[in-house]
DNA sequence: TTCTTTGTTAACCAAACGGTTAAACTAAGT
DNA sequence: ACTTAGTTTAACCGTTTGGTTAACAAAGAA
């Protein structure tokens, strides 16, 4: 047990314990006793504090993705060009991700196996605030800056280059051989290889 | 139950059913009742055929991987130019994931549950013959084709660009409002899209 | 026919699982 | 010292799970 384990309230030591496993064994692989374990606590806590497994693991999910959200939410309707946001977006979501990196994997799984429960409760009935990010495309293209571009594609593309080499970590640090320092290095060197090659392909 | 079953082997309907409850729910979300009923047999069938649920899932996984990596290391290994290769790939590579848009969620589970057995199970010894390729990229590095690349990164970029859109296509189809007819669409779009953008990356 | 092999079924089993309970413990208020 | 409310524990419960078994059926082989 960590040191810092024994200041920590009992329903903080669950979260955490929560977290660490169902983010590294997803929700039908992890067991209310590994997280108890991992907690140090007795098994029958987690449903004290938290009813079921299907709860805690919602108030994880919530926790997770309400963190990483807002963080890119903000950066598109920021007021900055398109090149700026998409240079920031780069840096700031694999800055995010490398402090958590088993978090791409954890959402995806969401993703698949129960979409629209997971738009909900992501967005809780609030929109995508997405209109402004598409007008600034618009007026940018028209202005000549930027070739004609589908929005989607371009933002599935940055999400894509940022976010893959995370999902396909251990096979790409197991081909190439590089531990997980040299793994974040080469993530860090992205941060600006990828906005290059993105800002790139929609120059006129 | 489909018309077809009624002709095939018990040990064929059992691995089509098993390929399809792996697929979507993954190792540990299926159920051999789910299997079984999918396939329309007794459960104790499943283990007179494949003794037990990781031997049966192994049998898929080495079915499911064991198709796909052959026909990429051909495209690696033929005698072609980087820019030919980098087309070949992403619309071969395309095209097949379309037939079975789960396989990538699927591989990329069993990559982050477990790295080295998977590399063991796909690869069983061998290597990937990836000295030819490396030693076409230094060479039409040095006649001034392309920029100095890194290999690593460059084969990255283009599984990210192919394979992220399946990934995470339950929410692209509901964020864009594609139905799976357009969803594939926008993918055969794109077969021509990322060669576009990859090439422009590293040429000179 | 009779025997043997192969395929199939329903019933069963032990272990693992998520979840519950009642009693014990702790600490603060009276 | 007594009460009370919140916290923790071990033991327990019902269900589900992967896996087994024994009886049985179909089809050749003798």
């Amino acid at each position: 047990m960590d040191k810092q384990k024994k200041d920590q309230t009992t329903e903080e030591k669950i979260l955490e314990a929560a977290k660490q496993i169902f983010l590294t064994k997803g929700l039908d692989g992890a067991r209310m006793q590994d997280i108890a374990d991992e907690a140090g606590i007795n098994k029958a806590m987690l449903h004290y504090y938290f009813r079921s497994k299907d709860k805690l693991f919602e108030q994880i999910f919530i926790e997770v993705v309400g963190h990483f959200l807002p963080k890119i939410i903000a950066i598109l309707t920021s007021e900055k060009t398109i090149f700026e946001k998409i240079e920031i977006f780069c840096s700031e979501y694999i800055s995010q991700v490398m402090q958590a990196p088993y978090v791409p994997v954890f959402i995806l799984n969401e993703i698949n196996k129960q979409p629209e429960a997971f738009l909900k409760k992501v967005l809780g009935g609030r929109e995508i605030p997405v209109e402004l990010f598409l007008k600034q495309l618009e007026k940018e293209t028209k202005s000549g800056i930027i070739r004609k571009v589908d929005p989607v594609e371009l933002f599935m593309n940055l999400i894509a280059l940022c976010a893959f080499p995370f999902v396909a970590r251990p096979i790409v640090q197991l081909i190439t051989g590089k531990d997980m320092k040299q793994f974040m290095t080469m993530m860090e060197a992205r941060k600006k290889e990828i906005p290059k090659l993105i800002i790139d392909s929609i120059k006129k």
